[in-house]
DNA sequence: GAAATCTTTCCTGCTT
DNA sequence: TAAGCAGGAAAGATTT
């Protein structure tokens, strides 16, 4: 994590945030984003660091800017810390990229506190700092999004710091992935939660389990995050990915570039497996 | 500590 | 020429 929040977002919208700042796109920014992703997480605040980077890619995809162009590493932070970043960090973070995704996170901030009032109807805030929304998932404190692991809604179990949430979920993960998430089971779960899939990976053929890599480095990237590995490329990924041939997790997809397919021994692709 | 498993890293050669 | 694919080899990390 390179950037320090030195400033609270609300006070630069008071004090920094002016016309004279703006991006010369900055108006084409965030129009249709809200309601073109996440329809459910609306509050930024409650983002996940993997949410933060999809939040990242759409951005960098809606103005068809390269994403090489921006350190992802700059953003290893969740939602509540990217709120607290300043339209300086945001400049100090991304460079020119800065003032665009500060605008985009100041607009998806309140259009979310819109959501939340309604939200609120439903779900009362406990025992946390700020409110919450039924948008609301935790995960694992300190870990990425993980798409194989269901989010601990808050109000419905004990909380996830509680003994026995951790207890059993260190168990589950001990039990069945000794190492975590396998690299198969990472990519088949950004393939079934396409809402937290801004267009990294896509099913090329749905009922046979064939799906293309359309950002080959941001998942390398994804995937090198997850295993706390900044050095990961696409080439080590595919790699990986090679070796799952041989025990028929993958099938080979000939002639065709960055096109993958589920094997027989690859479980829970399937529809007919929800 | 050994074995097994999975992943990473590096490499060469080939294809698109 | 670059990017991606294929697969061998070795090593690292982790669990059993």
């Amino acid at each position: 994590m390179s950037v320090t929040p030195s400033t609270t977002l609300d006070s630069l919208l008071t004090a920094s945030w002016s016309p004279r700042n703006s991006y010369s796109d900055v108006s084409m920014v965030t129009p249709g984003y809200t309601s073109r992703l996440w329809p459910r997480d609306f509050q930024p605040q409650f983002w996940s660091k993997f949410q933060v980077w999809e939040w990242l890619q759409q951005v960098m995809d809606m103005h068809q800017i390269d994403t090489s162009t921006i350190p992802f590493q700059n953003f290893d932070i969740d939602g509540h810390q990217l709120c607290s970043l300043s339209y300086q960090d945001f400049i100090h973070a991304a460079g020119s990229v800065g003032p665009i995704l500060f605008h985009s996170i100041t607009e998806l901030k309140w259009s979310g506190q819109y959501h939340v009032d309604a939200g609120q109807l439903e779900l009362k805030p406990e025992s946390k700092n700020y409110s919450c929304s039924f948008s609301d998932v935790s995960y694992p404190p300190g870990d990425i999004f993980d798409p194989s692991i269901p989010p601990v809604a808050p109000l419905a179990s004990p909380t996830p710091s509680s003994p026995d949430i951790k207890r059993s979920f260190s168990r589950q993960v001990k039990k069945h992935n000794p190492r975590g998430t396998h690299l198969w089971e990472f990519i088949r779960d950004i393939l079934l939660n396409p809402e937290r899939n801004p267009g990294l990976i896509k099913w090329e053929d749905r009922p046979e389990g064939v799906f293309r890599f359309l950002k080959s480095d941001a998942v390398a990237q994804l995937w090198g995050k997850k295993k706390n590995n900044s050095s990961m490329t696409y080439e080590k990924l595919s790699r990986a990915m090679r070796y799952y041939y041989k025990r028929e997790i993958l099938e080979r997809v000939d002639g065709r570039r960055l096109v993958y397919k589920f094997g027989r021994n690859a479980r829970g692709w399937r529809e007919s497996d929800k």
